[in-house]
DNA sequence: ACCTGAACACCGTTCAAGT
DNA sequence: ACCTGAACACCGTTCAAGT
């Protein structure tokens, strides 16, 4: 039933996902769902253990940075084959052992690199959702007008009012989501390696 | 009208905020609502206009560094007084003047600060939801049984199980969620200054 | 022309009636 | 005891009827 739920909502998006739908697609009545879940919310959480469960796990012994970079990207694969899951995942409000267990393999690989138990959480902290695989995208478009003149006018006043913004987008092209994941990544490894190596503590707190 | 229904959002939170019910507050009949928001997406786009627009501004003239820090953590504070801000800001798929100036001022204070187009690029990314003051929590508690002795044998389970986010959690005792906020916005920045200073570009794609 | 009540097409979930 | 259809208490939004 779980399996049914992920790739219904692959289909037809995660809105679109009822218990009446599901139902629907499964062909029972939508009441026999509830002799297997609750309510939606453990049906959700179960959606999510499926993917977080689909994650591949990373070959052990490498150091600790490459431990944590492989877990994470190989987070973002599974996350990416649901564009629908990073929402969902948010808005869970209780973990799942599936879900410990990803976390446990992060914890446990800073530990395992000398961190303190400090350190180790506040860059889990840092990480965020990051340790799922996923980034909120903030690069809203604004609307635009259908009118081709009325979109070049439009064009006009957004420059003169975001000058820098319409530098940023004509410049780079469009964005190519992987690299920028794997730079935001990266910044954070380096900057807790550095910490690290420096002895950190939380008494530097400023 | 968009301050009512802000402020209702606050009251009775974002779940309980529907166009019936905003209605009934402001005592109109719920249609009324149609003459000033074509629906409810749009009504959510003018909320978050609200608390963006309640962004302090902070002081011009300082550097980059303490420029895009103090206007993240000014939006932190007007976001924190909204705690379901956070959800809906996410959830927008289109971009208000409102945003953009927040979004603009960011970009502005990178490039001031000499920043190529293509680090502030990267930057703004890296930043993510952290721009608007926010983190996604993720570190939801698992199901607690109300039962004092299987609260003990589940936690002697859990310890089992996951010994490495037990003593994370045991040392540390609750999160100072502004002090994580600031680890992880300083980590960020100084990333940012350091492939600064050592003249980043793309080429450097590893 | 403007306003608005009823209605439509949905929800998740309860509950009582049927087997 | 188990299953399930109808019903309940909601949604956002359409639309036609009333002024």
């Amino acid at each position: 039933m779980l399996r049914a739920a992920v790739t219904l909502a692959d289909e037809v998006g995660i809105d679109a996902l009822s218990m009446r739908s599901l139902a629907q697609r499964i062909g029972v009545v939508p009441m026999a769902l509830y002799k297997h879940v609750a309510n939606k919310e453990e049906l959700l959480d179960g959606m999510v253990d499926v993917i977080v469960g689909d994650i591949d796990l990373p070959t052990p012994g490498a150091d600790w940075k490459a431990a944590v970079r492989e877990r994470v990207l190989a987070a973002r694969a599974s996350l990416l084959r649901h564009p629908w899951a990073a929402r969902v995942i948010e808005s869970r409000t209780s973990a799942s052992p599936v879900v410990l267990d990803h976390m446990e393999a992060l914890v446990a690989a800073f530990r395992a690199g000398g961190f303190s138990v400090d350190l180790t959480h506040h860059a889990m902290h840092a990480l965020g959702t990051r340790m799922w695989g996923f980034t909120q995208e903030v690069f809203p478009t604004p609307a635009q007008p259908a009118d081709a003149d009325a979109r070049a006018a439009m064009l006009g006043r957004f420059a003169a009012r975001y000058p820098s913004i319409v530098e940023m987008a004509s410049t780079t092209g469009g964005c190519d989501d992987q690299f920028e994941f794997e730079f935001a990544i990266d910044l954070l490894l380096d900057g807790f390696e550095r910490l690290h190596q420096q002895g950190w503590t939380s008494a530097e707190r400023s």
